[in-house]
RNA sequence: GGCAGCGUAGCUCAGUUGGUGAGAGCGCCGGAUUCAUAACCCGGAGGUCGGCGGUUCAAGUCCGCCCGCUGCUACCA
């Protein structure tokens, strides 16, 4: 067992009755970021991730197109895996809940539910939305002029009568009321919790946790014509995942409760109301926060397969690479709130913020050293108040990059790193080392080192949003491998003097568009 | 209908508990420079802070009403 403080942080897990989208790579990413950033700040951190594969629509989807649920996924799933791999996830588990165990998970967490008197058998008769996933009262619903009925969403319902396993939500509303008082960090905006606390409080009922008209998903204990309803399945991937039943395992015990479970706005009631309400059941405790994140839109309109603007993830990487798409949807896009992206504003943001000002500033710098001190890193001399200063400011990134994270405010971290190197070219105008050349090379020299010493910390920080160029930067410094975390920004590690560093490449090409077909 | 939030420069947005002449980035215009990825740096243009009214010595920042937008929720039908 480590040392260091856990966190363990997850994903939701993706319906995979489709191929990726750029919201499931957008969750990916801030989530892996987030991971990352604690990793570096010496947090003992566990990431999951993964796909969640049982329910009705898998079924429908499947047979629309022919295919068997597990030839379905045999097609999907890869490409979710493609996608964790292509967007540089460092998940430490993938789970798949059709997994053996998670079968065993979700079973055992069903009995320890039904051990503590919360789960009773009746009948369940109403409408019912298949998109939803949703029971309808039948005054929720309306008829459409096509006789069709639909389901307040405007999607249509069916009748369904059916035997069913009910769990006893209504027994946890006070806890959940005081639970939420009591951890105002619980559910992330606090937007979200605002709602989540309405809607508590206006009563909770038994919620239907098992079907009997379709069998692909996890039998019911004891009962198997009954499988649980999906959400009951898919929210115990994150303990599956953590070895339970076994709750005395290292694994379990290290990191359960989680610190952050990261989920998109549309699932917070899941994570926030029902999630909790079946730990507390099992015996188990509630995760620590519920973050959830906004939705991204295409040039302001929302993604659709009718509108024709769905965007495929993978291409986006293959235009511009996998660190620029990252810095670009962490940095452009509150996070909490729905952000929209275009090919013009990620141009905009790889050749403004990457190429020109922290690529050119690393690029400009580091060729001076190669070309005027044989690559030599130099000797500071007595430091002037500008030295001081943006030496200053860089000591200073790590405590305003912490305060955002506390609370998940990835845009404030990266616009706090990004001020400094603004400031860092305006020092290093200022400083005209190329001028101080002839005029006082020891002063060239010492500009240069604390130029080429700013970038360090930066490069450093810059490695939870884009781990592969910070890399390349960190290695034109020759930092070596165990000096890169965050023990090592400050005052504390300066950059050593004399080591020869490596001819500098450039590590954030601007992007030039494409010829334009001739 | 109820609850919550939002509406600030062309665009995206910051603006703590009300107090020097309202800000940043991008875009645009002009200048400077040549170490550098035609990049960086400097300067500028420039918005009735959604509208009206009120409290105050003082309001983008508080109160009321109105308009527009978003989310959650309820209900009518």
């Amino acid at each position: 067992m480590s040392s260091k403080r856990p966190f363990y942080i997850t994903t939701a897990i993706a319906y995979p009755n489709g191929v990726p989208h750029m919201g499931h790579a957008y969750e990916a990413i801030a989530t892996d970021c987030i991971a990352r950033f604690k990793r570096l700040d010496g947090y003992d951190v566990r990431f999951l991730t993964g796909t969640d594969e049982h329910g009705i629509k898998m079924l429908q989807t499947a047979q629309k197109a022919g295919l068997t649920p597990r030839e379905l996924l045999a097609r999907n799933v890869p490409r979710f895996q493609a996608m964790v791999e292509g967007f540089g996830l460092s998940n430490d588990d993938f789970i798949r809940t059709t997994e053996e165990r998670h079968k065993a998970s979700a079973q055992a967490i069903w009995e320890k539910m039904a051990a503590n008197g919360d789960i009773y058998k009746s009948t369940y008769a109403g409408w019912y939305s298949v998109r939803d996933e949703a029971y309808y009262a039948e005054d929720e619903t309306t008829l459409n002029s096509d006789g069709v009925r639909l389901g307040p969403q405007g999607t249509p319902v069916e009748w369904v009568e059916e035997d069913s396993y009910f769990f006893r939500l209504s027994a946890y509303q006070q806890k959940l009321l005081d639970y939420y008082a009591a951890n105002p960090g619980f559910i992330m905006p606090e937007a979200r919790r605002n709602e989540v606390v309405s809607f508590v409080s206006g009563g909770l009922q038994d919620l239907s946790i098992s079907r009997t008209t379709f069998d692909w998903g996890i039998p019911v204990p004891g009962d198997p014509k009954h499988i649980m309803y999906v959400w009951v399945d898919a929210l115990t991937n994150y303990i599956t995942a953590l070895g339970y039943p076994d709750t005395q395992a290292d694994l379990f015990r290290t990191y359960w409760p989680a610190n952050l479970h990261v989920i998109g706005k549309d699932i917070i009631r899941f994570h926030a109301v029902y999630w909790p309400a079946f730990l507390w059941s099992a015996g188990l405790a509630a995760p620590d926060r519920v973050f959830g994140h906004g939705f991204l839109f295409n040039r302001g309109e929302k993604m659709s397969k009718s509108v024709g603007n769905v965007v495929d993830p993978f291409d986006l990487l293959a235009a511009y690479g996998v660190d620029p798409v990252r810095y670009f949807f962490l940095r452009e896009v509150s996070f909490g709130q729905d952000g929209s992206y275009s090919h013009d504003a990620i141009v905009a943001r790889m050749n403004a913020d990457l190429a020109n000002d922290l690529g050119n500033l690393a690029q400009r710098s580091l060729s001076m050293i190669a070309k005027n001190l044989e690559g030599v890193v130099p000797t500071p001399g007595a430091l002037s108040a500008e030295d001081e200063a943006i030496l200053s400011l860089a000591d200073g990134m790590l405590e305003k990059a912490r305060e955002a994270m506390e609370s998940q405010a990835i845009h404030h971290y990266l616009s706090a790193v990004w001020a400094v190197v603004a400031e860092a070219n305006r020092y290093f105008a200022a400083a005209a080392p190329w001028a101080l050349r002839k005029t006082d090379p020891e002063k060239m020299g010492t500009v240069l080192w604390v130029t080429a010493e700013v970038i360090r910390q930066i490069a450093i920080l810059a490695q939870p949003v884009m781990p592969t160029s910070a890399a390349k930067l960190l290695d034109l410094l020759a930092l070596p491998e165990d000096v890169r975390d965050f023990a090592h920004l400050g005052a504390g590690h300066r950059l050593a003097s004399g080591g020869t560093l490596p001819a500098p490449v450039g590590v954030f090409p601007r992007y030039v568009e494409p010829e334009a077909a001739g």
